[in-house]
RNA sequence: GCGCCCGUAGCUCAGUUGGAUAGAGCGACAGACUUCGAAUCUGUAGGCCGGGGGUUCGAGCCCCUCCGGGCGCGCCA
């Protein structure tokens, strides 16, 4: 609604300034600085001032005189040195929310978002989170906003870090598959966690016997033949590294579409598929000299900004094909980019990993034909890689190896969606006893490392908090029973820790510190469940008292409507409450997921003044307690609707 | 050396395409529970928006420069 009447208004005004001035340009509408000043400001007065030599205020006279009354709009004003502000019909724009049109589905292709992509041979991290949970809210964003969105997890399941773990197994331990099975199988110590263990335990050991190295080529290498006891141990390692990931994010109640993996891209040659096109069109060519010869490189040229000369412009292109012949991973990246838009020519088989609890389906590529019909995956008009801000430059050579394969559309529709790493505040490593030497101590943050074993596990993350929600719940609630405790306590600390790791613009880095993240208190997940809570006690306090809610189309007319809202307090809450799409369209555009935070924080903060100021089932007038019900009712919906696009769940009680 | 990011209240961070008097949480201090259950609310204090120059009606935001911090720049992934 509030969007509807916003572009109303900007129509209106532009077709005034054609009319009088042969003027065509789009106009934008802000939010005044003071709310006094009304809904809308419109500074296009300004813009105008220096063109038509007039000074911004006659202008903005012109303009107001010129426009007809405009349907919702109570009034014009003009306010400082030319703006012209806007009042709404406060009856009419609440009339519009008491019987609300559906939205409008939005048209348009299909979106793919790649996210989480967490090498399946350790434990997940907090790092990895911010990855989930920023991709999981983006594609509930864009869901919201009608989007057809599939969202992939790309399982690098061959490459370097499982390959370590596998040596670790096979050469450091000498375990058989038999016994890694059983390892697997056992309930009392998660296999990623040993994993984890592992993993840093064999990184330390190349360090000390770099002649060791030769177990990981030699692993590598049995794992791409595909064949013997070393690739059946690397099968076995990623597949039970990967359920475990999708158990930690589920948790979250993070879910995927599609698993795409490293292993069919090579059996199915999706690289050789590039590779024809590349040379084709030109994009790499073969060195003949120089430190890349006998390597396919792309020149630099295609993927930096920088005025470059010649010189440099060798050293900086980049290696796509090593010349022993194998593919660097840009260059299976560029194939795969170039499937998720349907532009490779060849497709995987898919076989259904599982489905969902909530009945959704799981599906993983795989390189054989299946019998079972698989949706259709890949195919994208647009792509969103939810990948650290560090590869961004190997992210600006898949998008240039688009271009250079004149795929321009798709090139400008490849986002890169980045964000900053999670460090560890100071504090939080001698918490979790991690020995710093004086220089970190100093450092506002320290840089986790899986090779070092140095982060906090997500899964012990996600335990601490149940722990720390779950001593508040008992405590409020000692009647009910354990298990329904153990399940509130869940529901809140999970929407502690999206919240937490939402409320963070993406290009700032999170140093992550435990006591910020078990606080419950202020701009949190649980404050803003706790107003959503409220406003639920107050209508089932309702029913308790063994009353139903006013049919608020007979009692609340356009009069009493206009009556009740003559209340400036009202107005601002009502308003507030109904921007929802609004921020959702806002967040998308500018890519943030944290501006939905920020507004389901606003809105819980403007609830929380409500249920303060007005207690409303001790209102005694019949029409205003009928309003104040309907506030209540509706500041519900939009808290539950923005609670869901952000994956927090709502909690019975708290 | 080259490229990208950051610098806003004691701390952690917001700040819409440049717009009216720069905001929030935490912390500090002072208050509010016989209630719709206080994981809440009200109030106070706290700012040369890193420094300097420029662009214009107007700059936290754009340009230049300097200072301080981070991250990239491999025939690793």
């Amino acid at each position: 609604m509030f969007q509807e009447l916003e572009q109303r208004i900007s129509a209106a005004v532009e077709a005034q300034l054609a009319a009088s001035y042969d003027l065509s340009l789009s106009v934008s509408l802000e939010q005044p600085k003071q709310s006094s000043f009304g809904e809308f400001a419109i500074p296009v007065a300004f813009q105008l001032a220096r063109q038509l030599k007039k000074a911004p205020k006659q202008i903005a006279e012109s303009i107001v005189a010129g426009l007809g009354s405009i349907p919702g709009v109570a009034a014009l004003e003009i306010a400082g040195n030319g703006y012209i502000n806007v009042r709404l019909d406060r009856a009419a724009y609440a009339g519009s929310l008491l019987r609300p049109s559906s939205r409008a589905p939005q048209s348009g292709g299909k979106i793919v978002v790649e996210h989480t992509n967490i090498n399946p041979n350790k434990a997940a991290h907090i790092g990895h989170l911010r990855n989930a949970i920023l991709g999981d809210t983006f594609v509930r964003m864009l869901r919201a906003a009608g989007r057809r969105v599939e969202v992939q997890n790309y399982i690098d399941n061959t490459g370097v870090q499982v390959a370590d773990v596998v040596v670790g197994f096979h050469y450091l331990e000498k375990k058989s598959p038999a016994e890694v099975k059983a390892l697997i199988d056992r309930p009392e110590q998660p296999f990623d966690y040993l994993c984890w263990d592992l993993y840093a335990r064999i990184s330390s050991y190349y360090k000390d016997h770099p002649e060791a190295l030769v177990w990981r080529g030699d692993t590598l290498n049995a794992i791409e033949a595909g064949e013997g006891e070393i690739a059946e141990l690397a099968h076995m390692v990623a597949d039970a590294i990967v359920a475990a990931h999708l158990r930690t994010m589920l948790r979250l109640g993070v879910m995927y579409d599609v698993l795409p993996r490293e292993s069919e891209i090579l059996h199915l040659q999706f690289w050789a598929a590039a590779f024809e096109l590349l040379k084709q069109r030109q994009a790499i060519f073969f060195e003949t000299e120089g430190k890349n010869k006998g390597c396919w490189v792309m020149p630099a040229s295609a993927f930096k900004t920088s005025p470059e000369n010649d010189e440099s412009a060798e050293d900086d292109s980049k290696v796509i094909v090593r010349s022993n012949g194998t593919v660097t991973y840009v260059g299976k990246d560029i194939a795969y980019q170039l499937w998720k838009f349907g532009l490779l020519g060849k497709d995987f088989y898919y076989r259904l990993w599982f489905a969902y609890p909530d009945g959704h389906q799981l599906w993983v590529t795989t390189d054989r034909p299946q019998t079972d019909k698989a949706p259709d995956f890949g195919a994208a008009t647009e792509v969103f890689n939810v990948i650290d801000s560090r590869q961004s430059y190997l992210q600006d050579v898949v998008v240039a190896g688009l271009r250079a394969l004149d795929f321009r559309e798709q090139a400008d529709k490849s986002n890169h969606f980045s964000y900053e790493m999670v460090a560890l505040s100071p504090r939080t490593c001698v918490e979790m006893g991690i020995e710093l030497s004086e220089e970190d101590k100093r450092r506002p943050y320290v840089e986790v490392s899986g090779r070092k074993g140095l982060g906090v596990k997500a899964d012990d993350l996600i335990d601490k908090l149940i722990e720390t929600a779950q001593a508040e719940v008992d405590q409020r609630h000692a009647e009910a029973s354990a298990e329904e405790r153990r399940r509130v306590a869940t529901q809140i600390a999970t929407g502690a820790l999206r919240y937490f790791m939402l409320k963070f613009t993406r290009n700032s880095v999170i140093a992550f510190d435990f006591h910020e993240a078990l606080s419950f208190e202020g701009e949190t997940g649980p404050y803003v469940q706790y107003a959503a809570v409220r406003a639920g006690n107050i209508l089932r306090k309702l029913q308790e008292r063994g009353e139903s809610l006013p049919d608020f189309d007979a009692v609340l007319t356009s009069e009493a409507l206009g009556r009740q809202l003559a209340s400036e307090d009202f107005w601002q809450l009502l308003l507030s409450a109904s921007k929802v799409n609004s921020a959702v369209d806002r967040a998308i555009a500018s890519g943030e997921p944290a501006h939905i935070a920020k507004y389901a924080f606003q809105l819980a903060q403007a609830f929380n003044n409500f249920y303060h100021e007005y207690p409303v089932l001790q209102e005694t007038d019949a029409e205003r307690r009928a309003f104040l019900l309907w506030m209540t009712r509706y500041f519900r919906e939009q808290l539950l609707a923005t609670l869901h696009i952000l994956g927090i769940e709502q909690p019975p009680y708290m």
